[in-house]
DNA sequence: TATGAATGAGAATTCATTCAT
DNA sequence: AATGAATGAATTCTCATTCAT
């Protein structure tokens, strides 16, 4: 049983770290399990005390990102006074959580949907419940005259790809994020008054 | 054996559509050699006779897709007088081309640059010179007053992403497409003042 | 295409001859798919184009059995004029039939139904089929007075049993069969007049 | 930790009969150790407290059938005046035994012994022993002219094996038993004449 | 004695690629 | 050029057994 506080979870933790980066570095099916468990210093069999599956593990950490972003968002928005502060802090947040989980981010926004028909359906999904969240706001920006009119839901989804793009560019080019935030912020503001 | 006069081409072109066609579906890893060369109607081996191996096939409908849209754009470009009616056409002929070949744009859209290493970097390669072209409009327009001055790679940047994201709306939903076109534009164009 | 005659029947073939000596040798779980093409002088890949898994091969062996076995009771039975000895020309035909086929005959004899829960299923299906055919003689015999009344069912399946023992006598003495067939028959007819 | 005065005694007991109903379930092969254990109320480690290994277990659930079964016959004879009645209750003997044991009788009757080389001569053994006694009675009473002479040892088999098939035709059926017992020594006894 | 997490060897199956025809 | 059967390396997942606690 080893210690009750630590034991099991403790190594989840390893598993789950070595598995986001090896599925980061690699791709979801250039990731070998014997890797993520070698990087977690454990036998390539106790991955599968933790884990039904690769993919299972690789759907548990995408999973685990988006449950972040909400979360997250969640609470940014919540000190915001209007609106448009709102929309500003939740695109601060997103830009923030994908920048703070470096490898989930990489395997979210490289592998695409591309790797695994389940992953699709699930990325799909979870840009679709951001892009509610957004689209709710710009819709209640315009009828309060914040905002021009148009369609919310197609505004939603070119705000996000616009920030999918920011986290991209950081990740690639290894930059300091904070100095283009606000650019970014600024942009997109512009884009939707 | 085809027609006698058209010999191998017709037979390319063939194994072509069909890679691409499968490649979309399936995903690169997903999709299996023996079955792009069943849908071309030739047997397994043929396709050897065409591509050197399913990477070299993949890489080369990338490649192929980014002729096209570095050619439309220029083309695009031409006819405009001033440089923000060159940046509009621009942003049009590569939402255009996209449109104009779905396939093709499942493949870089949906796989990501997850995939490949080679295609992750032929894709980010060929994104960066599009991104450049754009960057370059940008610096142009804001040196002539025309635009604000900024970060104008950053800014390329996001044009694409939100490009990108604005296809993949249509790609999923199978939308209608040119309705939304002015509405990026817009998006875009306000987004750059 | 190789021979249109021989060719991948010729393959098929072998792949047969040596799953069946190998499932025979080392019963369904210890036997190898490697070691089956290793004895056909194939490649391990092989195997898996003329059968779609192990498993499979292996039920498709046992059927194989069965058919052969009706085939030849079916056959035997024909050119007998009564019921007794219709009833005895089945026996030996189906002595007969695990005798010529060793390899197939271990399987069914020696790996019983433990293997695999679907063979357990399809061996009882088999037997039961043999055993309606008996017990459908053994009524009209009895019907007609040759033969004394009794549960038909339960007495086919005695037979059964017994010759699925003088068979596992043979096969573990390897001795000659013939002389004891008289010997079996005998036994079986006595015990059900 | 079960009773303090009955110790492992209790334990061991526990473990005997869970494997028992799960290699009758399973099949030796599909059997898990964990599920023993588990089925047992104990660690999976517990089990190899009391048992050298999967297959050394196995074997003793069937040495122990075995040598309930020769005890049973031993008691049976013991009473019974001349040959033929001894014959006859050995008979029965052998048939209430394995209806009493029903795990360890599906365990050595669908089993059979393709699972195991070792288990495949153990059983081999046990039957030839039992064969070998019945053997000398048939040998005995056709010596005192009580039954037709002829290969004794084959007929020893051909009973155990009729005997084997009753048992089975019971297990599937889940019949009630005793009805059949007359029935199949009837049947048995006849053959023998 | 008891535990159960950890181990790691082992096996089925897949599929890009080759090559004899 | 075209064929497609054959290849065999590579990878996921399982589970009997061990051993630190």
């Amino acid at each position: 049983m080893s210690h009750p506080a630590s034991g099991g979870v403790e190594r989840r933790q390893d598993l789950v770290r070595s598995a986001a980066a090896v599925f980061a570095r690699r791709g979801y099916e250039r990731a070998r399990v014997a890797e993520i468990a070698k990087q977690a210093h454990v036998a390539t069999g106790t991955f599968y005390l933790y884990f039904p599956s690769k993919e299972a593990c690789f759907l548990d950490l995408v999973a685990q990102l988006y449950d972040l972003v909400l979360t997250r968002v969640a609470h940014a928005r919540q000190g915001e006074p209007d609106i448009l502060r709102k929309l500003e802090a939740s695109i601060t947040a997103v830009l923030q959580t994908f920048q703070d989980e470096r490898d989930l981010a990489a395997i979210v926004l490289l592998q695409g949907s591309g790797s695994l028909p389940l992953m699709a359906e699930r990325l799909r999904t979870a840009e679709d419940n951001l892009a509610a969240l957004l689209a709710q706001d710009l819709k209640e920006a315009s009828d309060a005259g914040l905002m021009s009119s148009g369609d919310a839901s197609l505004r939603a989804h070119l705000v996000i790809g616009a920030m999918r793009e920011a986290l991209l560019y950081r990740l690639r080019r290894q930059d300091e994020p904070a100095a283009q935030d606000a650019e970014v912020r600024e942009f997109l503001m512009r884009a939707l008054r």
